[in-house]
DNA sequence: ACGCCGCGCCTTTGA
DNA sequence: TCAAAGGCGCGGCGT
């Protein structure tokens, strides 16, 4: 059984179509929308060097990505070229900021992340998830967590946050004086004095974003 | 902010929790039934040294655990300590056999893994996780984009995007019928019908968070 | 929907 | 009133 693998034409000179090739896979060239080879109907590969990888996390576009890779394939996989020891020994990257971009991105979004050591790992695995999904199985049909629901309370302090000076902490001291955010947008500057962190100030400058009467700007910006 | 990390006793001498430790979390021991660690109410940890890792594939034994695991938490992660390339290397170990239950594990029954090259990283990712998990979150998925500088109006508007379902167009909806933030949020739910682009269900969803008691459930001993 | 750190403004507290 | 300390939001930084 010859797998079959969509690449991405802008994929061709990383080589890795080759190795597919050389691994017994049939390759297809093709200008893919989102994703870099599409192993099967619902299952799509987005390939990133570690370099990539790194900076796509830094500027957000990774989450997009793999957010657009989740709308289309029900079973979308990361995966990123490359050995991260070298980046934390060589450079000033926040090993942190790593495991939190890969921890949204496979916790939060869903999509999940596998390192490949080099091109020929790369292949390796595509080939293998081309070769598994393209052969019958008898298996239940995936069920995907829904991820991410936000909780109650969550979503009631996101909410005050967007008043100014209004972060976690404050958010969580008004609604624990007030209750329901109703009660808090309804509290009079004078009383937001008393809110620990609050004081004449910063509740006036509340007060006025609650009380300003919305006057559309005609023009765009 | 200091996370608050559960152990299962028996990880006590991979020292991982002494590292915890270290990096600031407090830790709890508990004999747990499932998963290694305990992130967030809804969040474990199962970590494996590579060589059980190996052999609980070949076994089969990972595809239940993780199963088990995802009955009970609906943000597991399986945490994988050692470099797999020794074990392509050193052993006759076939790598897609290797891929195959990583696919699975990942694609099929939808649990992450993620590989730390020692105890020191395993703890890291641990933390990592516990703190982001405990820490109210400032960003949200629904895009309430962040500005530098900020008109009255842009405000306003940010304000009420902090709502389930309100976008910039429906924000500025609500801001011409009722004039001022404090109007909005006063609104009873029939009334917000009436708005375009609001109906029964999503003025009942808006209503519901306005409404709903502040409860603080901390992730505690 | 990366984590960390530093700056600057504000508030609180105690003198 | 003033000073000091701490809380908090915000912006910049990293390859
Ligand atoms: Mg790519
Ligand atoms: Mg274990």
């Amino acid at each position: 059984m010859k797998p079959l693998v969509y690449a991405d034409t802008r994929e061709q000179p990383s080589n890795v179509p080759e190795i597919l090739k050389s691994l017994g896979a049939r390759v297809i060239f093709e200008a893919l929308t989102v994703g870099d080879y599409i192993a099967a109907r619902d299952c799509a590969v987005e390939r990133k060097t570690l370099k990539d990888f790194v900076s796509s996390i830094f500027q957000a576009r990774i989450f997009d990505q793999a957010r657009r890779l989740l709308e289309v394939y029900s079973k979308p996989l990361i995966i990123v070229e490359g050995n991260l020891t070298e980046i934390f020994e060589k450079t000033n990257i926040q090993s942190r900021s790593i495991w939190g971009g890969l921890l949204a991105l496979m916790l939060d979004i869903g999509v999940p992340v596998l390192f490949a050591r080099d091109r020929y790992e790369t292949a390796e695995i595509i080939f293998t998830l081309a070769k598994r999904e393209q052969t019958e199985k008898k298996k239940a049909p995936v069920v995907r967590p829904k991820r991410k629901m936000w909780t109650l309370e969550q979503r009631q302090l996101y909410a005050l946050m967007g008043l100014p000076n209004v972060g976690p902490e404050i958010a969580k001291r008004l609604l624990r004086k007030y209750e329901t955010l109703r009660k808090v947008f309804a509290a009079p500057e004078h009383e937001l004095w008393h809110i620990e962190g609050l004081g004449k100030k910063r509740a006036k400058k509340i007060c006025e974003l609650l009380d300003a009467i919305f006057e559309e700007k005609q023009f765009k910006e």
